[in-house]
DNA sequence: GTACAATGTTAGACGAGACTAACAAAATAA
DNA sequence: TTATTTTGTTAGTCTCGTCTAACATTGTAC
């Protein structure tokens, strides 16, 4: 149906919208790494195609169309890097660049069993919601760490920030989803957190703790 | 390293290759489905990267760096076959199509996964032999079942072809890699066989006994 | 409110990988 | 051995996705 070319600037598109679902060239151009120009004659292609709405010096927002086509090809990201690191025992931080090349593969069949071995999953190893089939997303409310009280229990649900070396933080502080946190203090003058967790207490930056979205209990 | 498409054209020209080596522009146009021309110049392309040799109205034939590479491509294809089949639950039938997509991927770590979590297999499901990742094949001899002789056991270990209507034929038969099976009779008119295995006696055509390669035992 | 900076657009080029049309060589048949 | 068919090659064109250079518009600062 699209080129994995398309395919990436439709995503890009997707991620990159705002709450007004715009997005300017130039941002695109940054994201993608691809020169403005090259990124204008894009979007005249995915325009003729009905997936952008493009008019000259005007932000870009995607069609229906475009957001639909844009999330199925997320919910195919997702379902990957959910398979890699469920099924292949891949740590988080090496599963994007593998999931970047298998969501183009022009495959029904081999989604659909993924999604099948995987039980269905709604959220990503990243904590991120997984379109359905049909490119619906399904938005959770997660609160962010840094915004929770001295002595509440939350669950790590998500991570908005999927850098190499965030995930290897993670890692390397034994912080997965579903893991329980007790925050017993906060120092007021730089936010840092003392969190209980697997039995140790840890302190969060307030860098770290603005990037982890948890929910109760 | 290489693009898909190279990797494709060395793929086809390593399984084409005949005794000698040697494989003609029009093969590999048939078997590609490329047109002439286009097979042509790629040849001369492949041919500046010291990966086939190529003399004008001569036949082609790989050099010694063009046949590692694409053994290793057949590496990857058998590998994710097997791993498609044995870890997600795929038909024979299903999976050439999805192989001939992930084999040009460029992660080694996603193939030294695979090559790990199948315990290191030398034969892909289809019995064909999978390279090693240094590229090198061990060539096993098998019999073609219609050689061998009333009274004998033997073991199916691999197949010589992969045509979608042969796998389905084998599944619907119940014959899989390692099925046992026990010759009762042979009819020497059109050499049909009398074949027992999984406590049945089926008959196969000599059309199929010569597509099956066993083993003994 | 003009000047400068940032962003967006147009025009033209290029490499990869496909094609067709036309021609050349080799193989085969008469 | 000549004619015909098959195979191989050359030349030129096309689309896709990228680029640079030049120009246009919009936004910002003074």
């Amino acid at each position: 149906m699209f080129s994995p070319t398309e395919e990436n600037y439709l995503k890009a598109l997707f991620t990159l919208s705002n709450e007004d679902g715009e997005v300017t060239v130039n941002e695109l151009s940054k994201k993608l790494e691809i020169k403005m120009p090259t990124v204008n004659s894009m979007m005249k292609k995915l325009a003729d195609k009905k997936l952008v709405h493009y008019e000259t010096y005007k932000p870009l927002r995607l069609t229906e169309k475009g957001k639909k086509e844009a999330a199925l090809i997320l919910r195919k990201h997702r379902l990957t890097e959910m398979y890699l690191v469920e099924k292949m025992g891949f740590g988080w931080e090496e599963v994007h660049n593998i999931a970047e090349q298998i969501e183009h593969l022009k495959s029904p069949e081999f989604f659909k069993k993924m999604d099948e071995l995987l039980g269905y999953p709604k959220v990503d190893p990243h904590g991120s919601p997984i379109p359905d089939g049909s490119g619906k997303i399904k938005w959770v409310q997660y609160r962010k760490l840094s915004e929770c009280l001295e002595g509440e229990t939350v669950t790590l649900a998500a991570v908005t920030n999927s850098s190499d070396d965030f995930l290897k933080f993670l890692n390397s502080h034994e912080l997965q989803l579903g893991t329980k946190l007790q925050i017993e203090s906060i120092e007021s003058y730089d936010g840092t957190m003392m969190v209980k967790y697997n039995n140790k207490t840890k302190a969060l930056s307030k860098i770290a703790s603005e990037k982890l979205l948890v929910k109760e209990r």
